[in-house]
RNA sequence: GGGGCAGUGGUGAAAUGGCAGCCACGAAGGUCUUAAAAACCUUUGCUCGUGAGAGCGUGUGGGUUCGAGUCCCACCUGCCCCACCA
């Protein structure tokens, strides 16, 4: 027996990470003689513990930057912190520590955690978010986009968070609950600070320039809300008489988008101004400006009933009060523009203030809510669009809504048109009707969004200072660049009242204004979506003090080659990060680095339109899979074994009923299940069931014919939570396992894109590849002379091998370049036990192997590779290249089939012809047994390609 | 209600329109061992058959094609996103 050190990641991990580092190999210098690389993976939040899931999303990701690297790029990949947030915060009102020092500490841990990844982080560009050096940026951003128009403060009606005691996004809100805690949030009027998102809905609904993943540019372009009709104004009815008193009580804010025109009137939107004429009443939210003036006396009492009843109710009890419509008539009419009908006015809170103009014309012949509405308070249905081959509708005896395709009626004009049940100009009966409309002066085409400008301002403590001063007469100052940043201050008291301590804090909140008179600080801090949404620059040149980044190093970096993380950021970070960056383009952010990058050769016209060129999300890791069927088993008892000829899966509630009543029986949940051997809980107790040879199996939710097999011994997958307690640890997986093995688990084990539930026994495979490695690579070399043929085999392997890893990192496959080095493994033993290899060609293949290996394992790459007297550092070498000729073989299987099935195959030369392969497959024993003489009536040749066998298909 | 993604062995999973299930896990049998673990060898999609072999197979039903897991249509199931959005 051979005596050898086996493998002990312990031994050499840490070893090489130190080395790595000291040796400063995964710095990333600018370098314009060599193609870069910028590969990013999302920071992660310091939370205080790396998950199982930061390492499914970045060891993969370093992956392929190495793979990169050793492809020949000059490749940067930075990791930071997105400190700033709430977490930091409440743990300092819950435990009395800082948030900083809170912070901090978990950044210094999760550090020390990342570098255990073995991933080759440049740390020296590591970037920290609520370090000062980098937000004084985020306030320069914030001030230059006020500058410029694109920061604004304003009234609105913001989503106010009870709980967490600030506003949030309409981004952070799902449900009427908050997206961190899922508690409900309330409407409040509030001033606040704004972006102007809504300025760049065109450029952001463009992603020609971007290879981003389909399902992220939908749920982004839905998130966005284009939808195209008309805006169409309704005159009040008597306004100039009755409600004359109402308008000069009232302070009116006249103008366009406020719903509120000099001529008195309701403006609408509507995506199907075609059904203009069944518009029988109109629906304003009751929020809005013109309830008040349309309120006559005799109703004023019950709108404003109404108003403060809603007023009262939060975001997600307006949506969840099943959709049983409530309202009021105000009291008001309007006057429909097209037919000249006299239409009443009504409140409601299914109309939004915050989406169109807060009011609609109701059409409910063609709108089920108006259509519920209008049945329930009496008012009138009138039939625009006759349907196809149906009864001709009436009003008063329709049952539902239609707003599909048919003929218009009633409607003037429009009657006997066409309908098709598109939206837009594509209609004809809305192309009419916008025209009419125009014609007539009362609307016009419009194209409505349901985004909303993005709300930045957070009233808490743990962010970044907005930089405005509030001078003594109330105007705005932005503070001077030369005082930036604004600092927060450390000695803040935390008690629990919930306002931020930056509110009553005196030394942060007085200063002077530009005049040195006595002024007043903006309190208000910045939403840490503004940190992360220009991270991506801060990493170019962290210690950068002249301007946020260093344009030199933007000049050859940017953009952002490869971006990879969770798709949950769909419409939060990757929206806001496109518009930052568009945002900065336009104000000039990028003009140095412009001048730079055109001096090289580059086009800066395509450089700084989008952050990121390339987005691939990865999936979720689940905890490991949980609850059996619960079955019923009856049969022959040896000790405490069951044989079971009867199995059948009853529901779990019935359980202890079926247990009473069958006591001969073993009743209970499937906890494991080995083949048909199945562990049983039957109340704590686990009881051995072997189903028999031809027992009956009955599972109700299976139909036909079960089987053993189809026996479930754990369902129910869940997300990983401490309270779940099914949180995969990866510091100890690394200490079992090595970094090396749980990289290439998490390669292995899952798709990527997808993720999965973890399971704890499949990882055994990675660990014996590695094992299995180690031993060929520390084993003495082979002293045979060797075998021709075996060494064109397992040439041919490597370049397979060679194929399969370089095109699964490529395109983020990361299960077969692993799949595919443990056939080389497995063909190298072979050949190595047979002693087939020459030592030239053992070292050959080895060599190889290693260097496929580096960027998925880049610890026992490393080590096996100086063992065995190559130089230093594996990752410095250059990635093999695939090479057709070497991968080729002489002699191939041409694939004969018979309608398209496979019947057969004959050994056929590689570089077979087209006409041979047919006379081949026609002459052969296999085709001449299904013609028997007869003539195919045609034949069809596949050439064979990229390793894939020829084939004759022969079609009788 | 709208939109998206997915459905393949006992399990994780592969598969540019071209021999479905690469590679693993697990399992069964065997070797070694006092025994166990580890390791090694064989088998392992399902059904029938002692066997050679035959038939069936990628959620269901249609379609396109010489040929469909893959493309198209409809449906079923699960997950995700959005949602009184006018």
């Amino acid at each position: 027996m051979s005596e050898h050190e086996s493998y002990d990641p312990k031994s050499i991990e840490q070893k090489w990470q130190e080395r790595w580092e000291a040796d400063n190999l995964y710095r990333a210098k600018v370098d314009w003689s060599k193609p870069k690389h910028y590969a990013l993976t999302m920071l992660p939040y310091p939370s205080g513990d790396l998950h199982i899931g930061h390492w499914f999303a970045m060891t993969p990701s370093d992956a392929r930057a190495r793979f990169k690297r050793m492809q020949g790029c000059n490749v940067m990949f930075p990791m930071g912190f997105d400190a700033f947030g709430l977490p930091a915060e409440n743990a300092a009102v819950q435990r009395n520590i800082h948030p900083a020092k809170w912070t901090y500490a978990n950044i210094e841990r999760m550090r020390k955690q990342l570098r255990s990844m073995g991933a080759m982080f440049d740390w020296q560009r590591e970037a920290v978010s609520c370090d000062p050096a980098y937000y004084k940026w985020t306030e320069w951003f914030f001030k230059v986009f006020y500058q410029n128009d694109l920061a604004y403060r304003s009234e609105a009606l913001v989503n106010w968070s009870p709980t967490l005691q600030t506003v949030l996004a309409n981004e952070q809100v799902i449900d009427g609950k908050d997206e961190r805690t899922g508690q409900p949030v309330v409407q409040k009027l509030m001033t606040q600070w704004f972006f102007r998102y809504t300025r760049y809905i065109d450029e952001l609904l463009n992603f020609d320039k971007i290879d981003w993943p389909e399902p992220i540019r939908i749920m982004q372009e839905n998130w966005i809300g284009r939808s195209e009709g008309a805006r169409v104004r309704f005159k009040i009815a008597d306004a100039g008489v009755r409600y004359a008193a109402a308008i000069s009580s009232t302070a009116l804010h006249e103008g366009e988008g406020t719903g509120v025109s000099v001529d008195r009137e309701i403006e609408v939107y509507t995506t199907r101004p075609d059904t203009l004429w069944g518009a029988t009443f109109m629906v304003l939210a009751p929020e809005h400006a013109l309830v008040e003036m349309l309120t006559t006396p005799e109703q004023a009492q019950s709108v404003a009933d109404y108003k403060a009843a809603v007023a009262r109710k939060t975001e997600l009890e307006r949506i969840s009060d099943d959709k049983e419509k409530t309202g009021v008539f105000t009291g008001g009419y309007a006057v429909n523009p097209v037919s000249g009908a006299r239409i009443p006015v009504w409140i409601a809170d299914y109309v939004l203030i915050t989406y169109g103009t807060g009011a609609i014309m109701a059409v409910p012949s063609g709108d089920q809510r108006d259509f519920d509405f209008a049945r329930k308070y009496g008012l009138e249905i009138i039939p625009v669009v006759q349907p196809d081959d149906q009864p001709v509708l009436d009003g008063a005896t329709m049952t539902e809504a239609w707003d599909g395709a048919g003929t218009m009626v009633n409607s003037g004009i429009l009657n006997g048109l066409r309908c098709n049940g598109e939206k837009g100009r594509r209609n004809p009966s809305i192309a009419a009707a916008i025209q009419h409309i125009e014609q007539m002066g009362v609307g016009k085409e419009a194209v409505n969004y349901r985004l909303r400008d993005w709300l930045i301002s957070r009233q808490r403590y743990w962010g970044s200072p907005i930089p405005i001063i509030y001078t003594a007469d109330g105007t705005l100052e932005t503070v001077p660049d030369e005082r930036l940043p604004v600092v927060l201050p450390d000695d803040v008291e935390f008690i629990p009242s919930g306002r931020s301590p930056l509110t009553y804090h005196e030394p942060f909140l007085n200063t002077v204004d530009s005049q040195g008179r006595p002024a007043k600080r903006e309190t208000d801090t910045m939403d840490t979506f503004m940190c992360s949404s220009w991270y991506h620059l801060r990493y170019l040149s962290p210690k950068y003090d002249a301007a946020p980044f260093d344009p030199e190093e933007a000049a050859y970096w940017l953009p952002v080659d490869t971006y990879t993380g969770g798709a949950e950021h769909a419409t939060m970070h990757l929206l806001y990060t496109r518009w930052f960056n568009k945002a900065s383009r336009d104000v000039g952010v990028f003009d140095d680095a412009m001048k730079i990058a055109a001096a090289h050769g580059r086009n800066p016209e395509e450089m700084f339109d989008e952050p990121m060129l390339q987005l691939r999300n990865q999936g979720q890791i689940l905890g490991e899979e949980r609850d059996g069927d619960v079955i019923l088993a009856t049969g022959r008892y040896d000790g405490e074994k069951l044989f079971a000829d009867y199995v059948e899966v009853i529901d779990r509630t019935t359980m202890e009923a079926v247990r009473a009543e069958k006591q001969q029986a073993i009743v209970g949940e499937i906890v494991k299940r080995t083949e048909r051997v199945l562990t049983v809980d039957v109340n704590g107790a686990l009881r051995t069931v072997e189903v028999i040879d031809g027992a009956t199996v009955v599972v109700p939710t299976i139909p036909g014919e079960n089987n053993v097999n189809q026996l479930k011994h754990h369902l129910e997958i869940q997300r990983m939570s401490k309270s779940k307690g099914n949180v995969v640890n990866p510091d100890e997986l690394v200490s079992m396992y090595g970094a090396d093995a749980v990289r290439a688990y998490l390669m292995f084990g899952f798709d990527w894109s997808k993720g999965g539930p973890w399971n704890r026994k499949q990882i055994q495979g990675v660990v014996r590849w590695l094992n299995d490695v180690w031993e060929m690579c520390t084993t003495a070399p082979p002293t045979g002379t060797g075998d021709a043929a075996a060494e064109r085999e397992i040439e041919r392997s490597v370049q397979a091998a060679i194929a399969r890893v370089s095109e699964g990192l490529e395109t983020f496959s990361f299960n077969t370049p692993v799949a595919g080095l443990m056939s080389l493994r497995n063909d190298l033993r072979a050949a190595i036990r047979d002693n087939k290899l020459s030592a030239d060609a053992w070292r050959s293949a080895l060599r190889d192997m290693l260097l496929l290996m580096a960027p998925l394992t880049p610890h026992i790459a490393e080590e096996l590779w100086l063992r065995m007297g190559f130089e230093y550092s594996i990752h410095l070498q250059t990635f093999p290249v695939y090479d057709a000729d070497k991968a080729r073989s002489e002699m191939t299987q041409l694939v004969i089939m018979k309608n398209g099935k496979p019947v057969g195959h004959i050994d056929v030369p590689v570089d077979i012809s087209e006409a041979d392969a047919q006379a081949a497959a026609l002459a052969s024993e296999i085709a001449k047994r299904f013609l028997n003489g007869s003539t195919p009536k045609k034949v069809v040749y596949v050439a064979g390609r990229n390793g894939m066998e020829p084939k004759v298909n022969i079609v009788v």
